[in-house]
DNA sequence: TTGAAAGCGCTACCAG
DNA sequence: CTGGTAGCGCTTTCAA
């Protein structure tokens, strides 16, 4: 009789320990369920966990779970999780959910509507209990609310899609636009431009919004602009400030509003290009707070999004809307912050 | 007869199909499984599929799961999701299970012990079908084996502990570490020094170790280091250079390792911190390539791991122990490679 | 090719 | 307080 080394271990189930303990697999049932504790005598609960640690058994959720009707999963699609922001959503929702023993299914859509579908497909047939979206675009509406007319919840943050109705923990981007726009106001900054995102994504049309009107209405001028940039990379903000910046001095923005921090690295980056400096020919403003934007040179000026606390309100919203579905729930707002550092300053100082 | 809004819609199950197609459930099941499209007439088959289109059947993977013996879950733990290493490989690895209907459920130990070992045991509850585990440290290889003796393959990935024999995505740090010295070391440097990271993680103490042996063999100073750095974030990156540079400039190390880029990036402010100019007074080269190493000032040379690579690698690897766990898999590696940018120069080139 | 019946591992209801 | 029984939604033998 050799050992049968190599080979998978038997999984032990609930009729092993009930076996062992000599009782009904019903009664190790309620033996091991905490909320159960007064149904069951102290004698044979003891009986029942010393055999269950004996013979090494675990539960299995995902069974206790079809029985009950609950898989503990709450699905959480992203677009891109390269995206620096994206990881401290992630962080802020796992941890709302860990502590209700939920646990996320994490899916990155790479910023495409096809694969959202089908991820949206996928995590229904998975039963996950509700969905954080925070990758929607505006032509995922339908998508998100046919999904949540089958009786899903979800939950959208950050990119939200106000026309939806869903519930949302919102970032002011708004708010933020405007701060941008009244740094650089207030500076002294009479000519300005922006560096946008896609206008497919809800937050980077207010914050496009506010920003102009803010700018208009102090009688400021808003430099031509570039076209939205379709992928929030740093190269991407590097050609689009140097289209914007490449120009004759006497048009040239003094400041500018990147409206994402990986798009101001790429920014920086072409101030340079041009011979040009930071903060003292070009001033910039970017957008998020990412962690590396106290360490660019300059430092990074830029409207804080605090990324955690809205992952961690979508998580809790989730858990809200998965006890109590019927709930009117429209969601949260964080504010945002403008940190100033170095990469602004009045214009001309440097002349 | 109000129409009952806001009350979740009714699931639809395998029987209401079945009722609605006039056929047994097992039929149904038939029907919808494509591998099983030769057991079937094609007049049933088609019938059944327009009466689960009609009733809106989504089917319900855990179920089948359940019956099946399967979960479609890979367990993914990570130490850190905000270290923007961890991103990338987490898509890799979630890239790699897409292909097969795996999902990842991820886990962020926060590089601490007691999670990792709750996060594992509460894995195995839900029975992943095998775990990819990128956040062990030594003194974590007794948790890892006792999840692989009960029966999940565990693929280590970059932060691998060799004694536990886990199959394992290796990077090649070692390699890595060599090729940092002898860059250094080549533009005639004299005198350097690392800032080194945990040593309780594997891959830090083969780059320390690679390092310090290469620097040694070419008869160049390492001169005095710094105790290694608990957390990996640029403030401690950046007092662990100020300590290391902020002596008598005799003694003062000419070129800088940093394990990590973003530990990196705090060298890098330390450097100006202290008047210094990077190159000219001091090389620093970081190690990961992480997306903001392009676009630091200077931008940063650096050790590149290809984090996507090592992150898919270590996907495929999972689904083929899972596919066939007696297999000897003892993984693959992925060589690191040297992106020199300009942060490091000769010694003194700037006097 | 289809139907019937058993059961994945667990929980909850009903008796006693 | 405990045992028996049914069943979550699905798949898979085994017969017909």
């Amino acid at each position: 009789m050799a050992e049968d080394t190599g080979s998978a271990p038997p999984r032990v189930t609930i009729r092993d320990v009930a076996l062992a303990a000599n009782v009904h697999v019903s009664t190790v049932s309620r033996a091991l369920d905490p909320s159960k504790r007064s149904l069951i005598a102290e004698a044979t609960r003891e009986r029942v966990v010393a055999a269950a640690k004996e013979l090494g058994y675990q539960p299995h959720l995902v069974a206790s779970g079809l029985r009950r009707g609950q898989t503990l999963t709450v699905g959480i699609v992203v677009p891109d999780l390269g995206n620096p922001i994206y990881a401290p959503l992630a962080r802020g929702a796992t941890h709302a959910l860990e502590g209700a023993n939920y646990m996320p299914l994490l899916a990155d859509t790479q910023d495409d509507h096809e694969r959202l579908a089908r991820f949206l497909r996928h995590l229904a047939e998975r039963r996950v209990e509700a969905i954080i979206a925070t990758a929607a675009r505006l032509d995922d509406a339908q998508l998100l609310v046919e999904i949540a007319q089958r009786g899903i919840p979800v939950v959208t943050a950050v990119r939200t899609v106000s026309s939806t109705g869903l519930p949302a923990v919102l970032h002011d981007d708004t708010a933020g636009g405007r701060l941008a726009a009244e740094h650089l106001l207030d500076l002294g900054h009479e000519r300005v431009a922006q560096v946008r995102g896609s206008l497919e994504v809800e937050p980077f049309v207010r914050r496009t919004e506010a920003f102009t009107a803010a700018v208009t209405a102090a009688g400021a001028t808003l430099t031509d602009g570039v076209p939205p940039v379709p992928h929030l990379t740093a190269d991407e903000g590097r050609s689009a400030a140097l289209a914007l910046l490449d120009v004759d001095p006497a048009r040239r923005p003094t400041g500018v509003f990147v409206q994402n921090d990986v798009m101001a690295l790429g920014a920086l980056m072409a101030v340079r290009d041009l011979g040009l400096r930071c903060p003292e020919d070009v001033s910039i403003v970017g957008y998020n707070d990412a962690f590396f934007a106290a360490h660019t040179d300059p430092p990074l000026t830029t409207v804080r999004l605090d990324a955690y606390q809205v992952g961690h309100a979508a998580g809790v919203l989730a858990l809200e809307l998965i006890a109590d579905p019927g709930q009117e729930h429209r969601g949260s707002s964080v504010p945002p912050e403008l940190v100033v550092r170095r990469s602004t300053a009045p214009p001309g100082s440097g002349a």
